[in-house]
DNA sequence: CTACGGGTTCCACCCAAGTGGAGGGTCAAG
DNA sequence: CTTGACCCTCCACTTGGGTGGAACCCGTAG
């Protein structure tokens, strides 16, 4: 299988793959006589679980690990659940500011609706923004 | 006011500052004889409002679009105002997402936890990850 | 033969928002 | 007169996940 039947089987460019190569996701495949990449199923399986590792929110360098310790035989699962279980935490942390954040914004959105416009007129700045201590 | 002044009155590093400067969202200040910036009042206000409004979420080209516009003359906040709704949307997009992802992750980390440890040995997967559509 | 749609390498660049450091100049105190 | 805290410019590097392009090779269909 060449690099973009590769690609095309499992959604990414084969820009990607190289890169994946390079950055040691994928190992180095065979090559042809003529020297292009040559691929078996297994590259595309290691590659879709990328993709689906990838989806989960592991970022490349937590998905190389996992599949370092696989190919080194690790036969526990531990260490995926254990990565899997702190990305949840970290999702969890996110969700939260995420959360005060919107709320913080949509309270300046709707104070905003209420503000008189023919009153911003400093250049450095916009009366939306800031200047809670103090004028409001 | 020199650079080092005016960055710890508004909280941030002198290397910021000419940073900004860099990008255009602060004014090139006036110069002692000696070639160190020399910046009045107007500069702090404007850095303050530049730190709030990142504080909400606007970007730095977010927030130099504003300025500019308060600049030119405009005396409407229904940018800035825009602006905050358009980040709000977002927000609300991410902690989609995030929500989402978190239910899939803690569905499989849950699911590892009764997987078998030594039925994990392909070198191009883990079991934890992927492979919904076959074999579990 | 020649065009075209692959493939190859390598180097540079994108986004954001800065940070680090080299190699200098300036200013006030001791 | 020297020390130390600032200041200056300029260039490179950071993180993550790639993308773009140049310059070249390969294989096949018309």
């Amino acid at each position: 299988m060449k690099i973009g039947q590769l690609g095309e089987r499992c959604g990414v460019t084969a820009k990607t793959i190289r890169y994946y190569e390079s950055i040691g996701l994928l190992d180095e495949p065979a090559r042809t006589a003529s020297g292009y990449r040559d691929y078996g199923v297994e590259a595309a399986e290691r590659l879709r679980f990328i993709r689906d590792a990838q989806a989960t929110g592991l970022t490349l360098a937590e998905i190389a690990s996992v599949l370092e310790l696989k190919g080194a035989g690790e036969r526990s699962c531990a260490h995926t659940t254990a990565l899997i279980e702190s990305h949840v935490a970290s999702i969890d942390a996110q969700i939260e500011q995420l959360t005060a954040a919107r709320l913080e914004l949509a309270g300046l959105a709707e104070r905003s609706r209420e503000l008189d416009p023919t009153a911003c007129t400093d250049p450095n700045r916009c009366q939306v923004i800031g200047h809670e201590r103090g004028t409001i």
